[in-house]
DNA sequence: CGGTATAAGTAAACAGTGTTGACTTGTCAA
DNA sequence: TTGACAAGTCAACACTGTTTACTTATACCG
């Protein structure tokens, strides 16, 4: 768990270029298998800065603080995937099995960390900013009628609790049901989420 | 917001007495104050000592860690609302009512206090626990037929969610719905959720 | 080519955290 | 009155994120 550095593009040849994106792209990477492996706040600037093989205080004069780091590393991430693309009827249905798969499997490695660290207050403007434009504001731009933003936000509240109750541990009942049965379900919670009348 | 000790139960006669359980009383009513008005991560022991006129050590005397002080906090509150008592066909209701009113309003202070810290792995066993005892279990007992568990954990996901959204401050779209509507659109998405087919 | 401005990188310190072990001191029973 | 044992204290430990002043390498320009 502590072998040294170890550090995964660490050239061997001690005397590195000064190169500052190639040093920030490094960080980068180490922040982003660091936190979506160990979660935010189990992870020290200090452990991220070894496994870069890069001095601590560059965190901070790179992404100003530890935060920002964060912010990067989700910033980075792909957008939500495109279960939002595609015909509205089905739309539900393919949001609902996204979240069983999520469910039963392992989520991405950014859903992990963003569960691990939920609730940071530190963070809650970047949590807040990634989950407007990655699930609410795309979700509602399929959704017609009124408040669609509101019925959007409901979703993407769905998300967030199936994935923090797994997270949690509280997953058993879940997963315990039938994959299909639990699809079919969601895929009706998800219907009463978005209906318009 | 750091004026000194003001220990609320501090008796001005310097020499208190040696009482193990008022002691013990004293910091759990300080943590209870300072975690939820504050959250777990942002309030240090030193500050529940101070705040409770005592000495930091005792609370790892008499709570093992931080972590023990929360899990009493949260043991000590009273079980999830009533909502769960009542007539079976009026349950989503008033379950949706009783989210509207958190999502609008405050929430209880304890609830403020699970979202603010939810996520740490720390505390993971100890809001799985919470989570199962509170409102998964009481809630399963409500239902019929198969799977009453992963119906209770749907709904469970369901108000984590909100109230997750709400605090990370994404409640923009939930709260400018008319409270009626949204409650109706709830009472309807918390139908699906428990629905026995 | 040599010198220098500027940026990249470094080291050490700061104030804070949770936690621990050895210590003192009050209280109550013999 | 005197022990014993619990309650309470203190100072230290190993960490954390962050900042400051510093050194050093690079690239440009005369």
């Amino acid at each position: 768990m502590d072998l040294p550095p170890a550090a995964d593009a660490a050239d061997p040849c001690a005397g590195r270029v000064r190169d500052r994106e190639a040093t920030r792209r490094r960080i980068l990477a180490s922040a982003y298998e660091l936190f979506t492996s160990e979660g935010y706040e189990h992870v020290s600037s200090r452990r991220i800065a070894a496994h870069a093989g890069v001095n601590v205080a560059l965190i901070n004069r790179y992404f100003g603080a530890k935060r920002g780091l964060l912010a990067e590393v989700i910033a980075e991430d792909a957008a939500f995937p495109a279960v939002f693309e595609g015909d509205r009827a089905t739309l539900p249905r393919r949001i609902a099995e996204h979240v069983t798969r999520r469910t039963l499997g392992e989520g991405t490695p950014l859903q992990r960390a963003l569960v691990h660290s939920m609730g940071d207050p530190d963070l809650q403007s970047v949590y807040q900013e990634r989950l407007q434009n990655a699930i609410i504001d795309p979700l509602a731009a399929c959704l017609e009628g009124e408040s669609a933003h509101a019925r959007a936000a409901l979703v993407a509240s769905l998300l967030l609790g199936v994935n923090a109750v797994r997270r949690m541990g509280g997953a058993g009942p879940l997963t315990a049901e039938d994959p299909e049965a639990l699809t079919a379900r969601l895929t009706r919670v998800i219907e009463a989420c978005v209906a318009e009348h």
